[in-house]
DNA sequence: TTATATTTTAATCATTTGATTAAAATATTT
DNA sequence: AAATATTTTAATCAAATGATTAAAATATAA
């Protein structure tokens, strides 16, 4: 009856192309649109159902409850947003410059196109939203980082001055996200209209890694 | 009957002191408390009353509905954040080193006992709450400041490297407020507790004003 | 084609939530 | 103290909102 169509559904695995484009995806689709927008609590779900253009009795056939919808949205969300850092801080070849550089570039295209991801994700982190936060290993998957490890060499060789590693990710994480989440607030301080403040954030993709540099020399 | 007794007790003055601890004050200080930490949306009503300590219909009595209680703590919110850096912006004596550094000082110790300031500010902002962005000349003050026009005398003397302010602006505000609205996101990463968290805030009161000067002699 | 399973809808329910009302309690003025 | 004004409450309303149900529409299988 009323079973978790999704599990159903994986399960057939073939159709899992033509599935993109099934209700379910749509719905989520419209959910994750919504919630990126407006947050869990400011979200209606005739608001979700309207955006995928179904009725809202579907929506809980689908997925049961708000709830249980907003949970799929902002795992995948977390995970969308982690797995890149993931990849890159651990990533054998690059130099821990590289990585400064490979992260800049990469998030800020992503967050060029999806500006509402870090507010969204951090009020609802504030939130406990499902206690997200103790589930993942995000430790791990910082502090173990080669990442990590090529800062606390850099340290040891005395080419990074400032010994905490934990400034140095607040730093460059500051630099490159920040400014997204105070968008609307910078474009009303600068009036820059949005095309100009992108062409800022691309400005910044070259600027961050060399303000970095000279953060961690600085004494 | 319903007129607003916040004017009313207002025009009296002479009672202004004691009215701080008065059933209206009361509602504010809990209206503050609940809508800095939950935002407008995810605010019930009867929280704010609860924190209080009053009936649900009194908050209503006094001002009328949740909105136009929500558009007085926003409103003040904005301001009390607005009107320190309003005034370290506009101070004549200091140089723009002594601003990055007073600015740096100040809005740490402000974040360390309001850390859902920031979030919360810029959350609503993005929602357009009550259009208080086009409202306040914030676009005046902060680009007719002594601040911005220090800045331009230093890239003009070449003490200064990248010319646009608001690369510096950003880059500024990013250091100081970002790792607060990130706060339980860095603290699950690192595993570090409130005090500890709060010390490494205080070391950046220090090392910011050295890394911004950092940033602007680079290149 | 008929029968069965799946998907979608319209209508409705139950709870939550912002707001109101009329009356009670308290304070202030005469 | 009596009369009046102010403050507070309990009870209730109305709208919004998440969820359910039974039936209709559509697709799939026999």
């Amino acid at each position: 009856m009323s079973v978790n169509r999704s599990l159903y559904k994986m399960a057939k695995g073939k159709e899992a192309k033509k599935l993109d484009t099934s209700t379910e995806e749509k719905i989520k689709e419209a959910a994750r649109a919504v919630f990126h927008k407006k947050g869990y609590a400011a979200t209606r779900t005739r608001d979700i159902a309207a955006e995928a253009g179904i009725n809202l009795a579907l929506l809980n056939y689908y997925f049961r409850s708000k709830e249980k919808l907003f949970d799929i949205i902002m795992l995948e969300t977390v995970f969308g947003f982690m797995q890149n850092m993931a990849m890159v801080l651990n990533d054998e070849k690059s130099s821990l410059e590289e990585k400064v550089e490979l992260i800049a570039s990469n998030y800020i295209d992503l967050l060029t196109k999806e500006p509402n991801i870090p507010i969204f994700m951090l009020s609802e982190i504030r939130n406990n939203a499902g206690g997200l936060l103790e589930k993942l290993p995000i430790r791990q998957l910082v502090m173990n980082s080669i990442f990590f490890k090529q800062h606390q060499e850099a340290v040891a060789k005395g080419k990074i001055v400032e010994p905490s590693p934990m400034h140095f990710l607040m730093n460059l994480l500051s630099l490159v996200i920040f400014p997204f989440i105070a968008q609307p607030l910078l474009q009303g301080i600068s009036g820059l209209h949005e095309t100009q403040f992108n062409k800022l954030m691309q400005e910044r993709k070259k600027l961050i890694p060399v303000w970095v540099k000279a953060i961690m020399k600085s004494k």
